[in-house]
DNA sequence: AACTATTTATAAGA
DNA sequence: TTCTTATAAATAGTT
């Protein structure tokens, strides 16, 4: 239809292939559109171009994916999947399955469950491969107990030594005590007791002195201010 | 295109409808091959009549789910997938994943291997679950002990009549010989002793009345038929 | 892109 | 459905 008529085969001059795609590529989706529209047909139309550039056109109102799943549907055709292959995930899946059925029977043997298939000879393997699973956790258990044991000595040595170093502190400061009091015995002024322990608040002195001195006493930590030196290593006491 | 000119909106009369749709739907299928032969283009085209009858076309060389899927590369568009979607798929999988990674470390415990995170009361509560099932290792082992002694008392028992069967007939055998010999010896041919004994062969009397006889002897099997009546039970012999 | 001579598609009728 | 045919529509080649 035309001037002339033309064979239908490709066209080799690229200006004119060009321009009759243009042409007849517009003619053909205007046609789509109206069988659809007269017909009240479904239709989807994908056109790629020599060059890779796509044109597309579906009925109204009804994505080209619908066209397609329809197509699908009509024909059981299934669409390639690009990135991981409905087959391979089908595959995967049957041996997840086979290794968890596995793995369930296996943890059924170790406790003692389902022994009915077993010979004697199973059995004593089994048996012992239990007590060496018995006699590990022992193992364990007792390395735990003496990292405790290990833990509380250690706990007690530092708590003992913190006890020295407050006797000592403790005699120095009863000591200093004694000394003002003498001082005072002669004629001072009460208010100048103080003057002894220099930038040292008068409230603090007052606790140091007093009868009843706890072990964890704030002054602690100003002496040592690491009571546990173990609490960030990879040994821990259980809460 | 036609005697008259029609307007592009849905043909009410159900037979034009039916006809046109028929007619340009031809047209629109040859019109698809020629743009695509004429400049080398990808075509695909999908048609649904509104009674759910489909026709297709694609380009020569390729099948629609090759133009599908590129249309679904360059659009980016995924096709839903009917009887089970990709993401649950996905889900599943991760699900199963969890499991057996759950199953794996339930079995290492069992083992006794990788305890460092356990705590002294999980590993009491371990070492009691071992204990439970090396008990119950040992008591199969036990039935397992008794069915076979069971089976062996079974046996010894058939055997023992089967013996005393044997003796009865010992005896009664060598009573007809001895009484076979005091003919004898009233002055009878020796080849008259055999009379006694009817339709039993010459070898199998001198067999039977030699003084080692084995307790399975080849008699055994015509008097006793079952020589272990239990063999089609339940029961069996470890072997 | 527009023009237009021609081919092609097709509406209506058979 | 298919054939026919008058006519609408598409388009090849030209400008």
């Amino acid at each position: 239809m035309g001037r002339g008529k033309i064979e239908i085969k490709r066209i080799e001059n690229t200006t004119t292939r060009q321009v009759t795609f243009s042409k007849r590529r517009g003619g053909l989706i205007k046609k789509t559109k109206e069988l659809s529209v007269l017909c009240d047909a479904q239709i989807g139309i994908i056109i790629f171009s020599s060059t890779g550039k796509m044109w597309q056109w579906c009925t109204e109102a009804l994505r080209m994916e619908q066209i397609i799943e329809r197509y699908q549907i009509t024909t059981g055709a299934r669409i390639a999947e690009r990135d991981h292959p409905r087959e391979e995930f089908i595959h995967d899946m049957a041996m997840l399955r086979q290794e968890t059925l596995r793995l369930e029977l296996g943890i059924q043997r170790y406790l003692g469950e389902d022994m009915g298939c077993l010979q004697y000879e199973d059995l004593n393997k089994l048996e012992q491969e239990l007590e060496n699973s018995v006699a590990k956790v022992r193992n364990r258990q007792n390395e735990l107990l003496q990292q405790q044991m290990e833990n509380l000595r250690r706990k007690e040595r530092i708590l003992e030594e913190e006890n020295n170093n407050l006797s000592t502190w403790e005699q120095r400061a009863v000591l200093e005590f004694e000394k003002a009091r003498m001082e005072a015995s002669k004629g001072m002024n009460v208010m100048d007791e103080f003057s002894l322990f220099e930038d040292q608040p008068a409230g603090s002195i007052l606790q140091l002195a007093s009868p009843v001195l706890p072990h964890f006493h704030p002054y602690l930590q100003l002496a040592q201010p690491n009571i546990n030196p173990h609490q960030d290593t990879n040994i821990c006491f259980k809460t």
